[in-house]
DNA sequence: CGTTAGCACTCTCATTGCATGAGTGCTAAG
DNA sequence: CTTAGCACTCATGCAATGAGAGTGCTAACG
């Protein structure tokens, strides 16, 4: 850490990466100096391969091996050696076009987002819904189904519905339950919680109960955020005993939320999360490149890959900074919201700029 | 196959599977012997090993090991010697008190169903929701949000939600698209695809906008179902490499399809799929317990358990059978439906009776 | 004829020893 | 500061070995 490494400890640096990173195996002086061309000797490269592993970058598996990144490693290249990086202008448009191919359906977009991220990371990708900070009541319809059942339909700011059934003391005609809903309507537009829950008690039996219900949802999409989330390529993290722990993180909505709060808590940069940063044992042998998308601070969600520390995190990155974007933008374009001057989150890596 | 096997036998090879199941190891002639305490010897035993094993239910690995069920043993097993099982007194009770702590939610149903399958079986879960057939329109809402944006949300007999947004050509005011959802849904109440189809065309604009898309939603349900399902316990298949082929199952739509349309083509029984009865690759090493739930013909879907060839049958079935009866309960009591004279599906073992 | 004891035989698995070679650190010279 | 040379280390792969589990077969038995 101390004194900066020079230009050439970080070139060898970064080519270890690069190697180990493509092959798999660790990366010796000798292959070094003869793949890459070098031109310094490889009792050169030892001496500074010595250097990194005693500065902590590098580690060799055992005496007589090569060296291998370790996660201190893995973080400088990451921060301060991997350049810019976009998705290739074919790869952007192919991206774009398939979104365009579908209706106007966040979770069809978070579905592809999701499948997108999969099939060109090669690792696992998630993406959680756009949570809108604070909940606030938009609309709500009552549906009256068979005897004393009513489906209640409940739409927030921000675009999402909620669907539950509510049973009634005693049957009731549609047109009485269509009345009761119009006047919630009226009554509650824009509605936060506390709102709500401070005029309950002030209406009649069915306007009661339907309201009693709403702020239960909304109370419960407070606690458990992160419930509609949507994953792919699992399959891509299952070969290695190390990476296949994270498919924890995707079945445990628990840790997912634990590592989602404790990470992501800036704006909008593109965030990698190399070896659990020994906060997380499952993710332990994974790094995660996550981004937040939507419209900051007040409807955002996070989209992330999955994979090996070893990955590619050029590619990755780029192609996780680009999904996010696309998100964005169909965040801003779509979703329902009290106020038109969204400042969409544009991703970038920390400290890089992300223009393309 | 041809000649069946004798008392002894068959008591021998339920005892090779029960012991090759617990253990995971090839079971020999001695061994059987000693740890059951059986009244011959194992010579005797022996010799109705290479019985079974030249009827192909059992094999041996190699030359000077034990045996180890084959498929067509496992499914001897499952369809003749498997008795009847049920889950304790205990864990049905605890089952039942978990589904009356939600509220009346089916997705929240859904997922703990999958949730409790996963932790009982220890394999992988999944559920699908319960498909109505055919489609037909119950009630649509319309909600100006920002702009020329509408967001549209369908309920449809059984009480599937849909949600969609619509642009329209110019922005209208909330009565006027109020009024529009409301003609169209006295308009076409109970209507199926088609119906609708053949009315396209005789309404407004809006109108006819606003159900172009219903028509688009209604026939893309149709072509690609099971779109809707919960999945859990995946992190207990990904030990044996075998089992985590099955994660192609629960992650790529096509083959889920494939095989549940294959499978359970008649009525609500528990049926066992071992080794992918030579159909399906990715399952060559697992089998499926899967069971209809629902109400029978109209509005059902799936719940099932993977797990590896090598599982306790006898109480992956019970929980299935048992997880399926209670969802069937909730379909039955809180769907919308037209009629009111529903047929639970009540799953039993093929030929085995399901009554607790 | 079905059952059982005895026995030779087979084949896996774990262990050991050994050779190989990649890659290192160190030293001394350029 | 860089480089050539060299002794040293240690994982890996291969072959040989022994132990043990389990078999099939034969012959005796009721």
């Amino acid at each position: 850490m101390s004194r900066d490494l020079t230009e050439r400890q970080q070139r060898i640096l970064g080519l270890v990466i690069q190697n180990y990173i493509e092959t798999g195996t660790p990366v010796g002086s000798k292959t070094l100096v003869d793949y890459y061309g070098l031109d310094f000797s490889s009792a050169t490269v030892r001496n500074d391969l010595a250097l990194l592993d005693e500065l902590g970058l590098l580690y060799q598996p055992h005496t007589s091996a090569g060296r291998q990144p370790t996660e201190a490693g893995y973080r400088y290249f990451v921060e301060r050696l991997l350049g810019e990086f976009h998705l290739p202008r074919h790869e952007q448009q192919m991206i774009r076009h398939q979104f365009h191919q579908l209706r106007l359906d966040m979770s069809q977009w978070m579905r592809l987002a999701a499948a997108i991220l999969a099939r060109t990371s090669l690792g696992a990708s998630f993406i959680t819904a756009p949570q809108p900070y604070p909940n606030r009541f938009k609309h709500v319809q009552l549906i009256s189904t068979r005897g004393r059942l009513v489906l209640m339909i409940l739409v927030l700011y921000g675009g999402e519905v909620k669907q539950e059934m509510l049973a009634l003391a005693e049957p009731l005609p549609q047109a009485r339950l269509s009345a009761a809903a119009e006047r919630l309507n009226t009554l509650f537009e824009n509605a936060e919680v506390e709102d709500i829950v401070a005029r309950l008690g002030q209406m009649d039996a069915l306007e009661n109960d339907v309201m009693k219900l709403v702020t239960d949802i909304l109370q419960r999409a407070d606690e458990r955020p992160f419930s509609d989330i949507y994953r792919d390529g699992l399959i891509n993290i299952l070969e290695d005993e190390g990476t296949r722990q994270a498919v924890r993180l995707l079945e445990e909505r628990t840790l997912l939320a634990d590592v989602l709060s404790e990470t992501q808590t800036s704006s909008g940069g593109v965030q990698v999360v190399i070896g659990g940063e020994g906060r997380w044992e499952a993710l332990r042998d994974c790094s995660i490149i996550l981004s937040r998308y939507g419209v900051a601070d007040r409807l955002s969600g996070t989209v992330a890959v999955i994979g090996p520390m070893r990955m590619p995190y050029g590619r990755n990155v780029a192609a996780v900074r680009y999904v996010a974007r696309v998100m964005s933008g169909f965040v801003d374009d779509y979703y329902i919201d009290t106020v038109t001057d969204n400042i969409t989150i544009e991703p970038q890596l920390t400290g890089v700029d992300g223009n393309d």
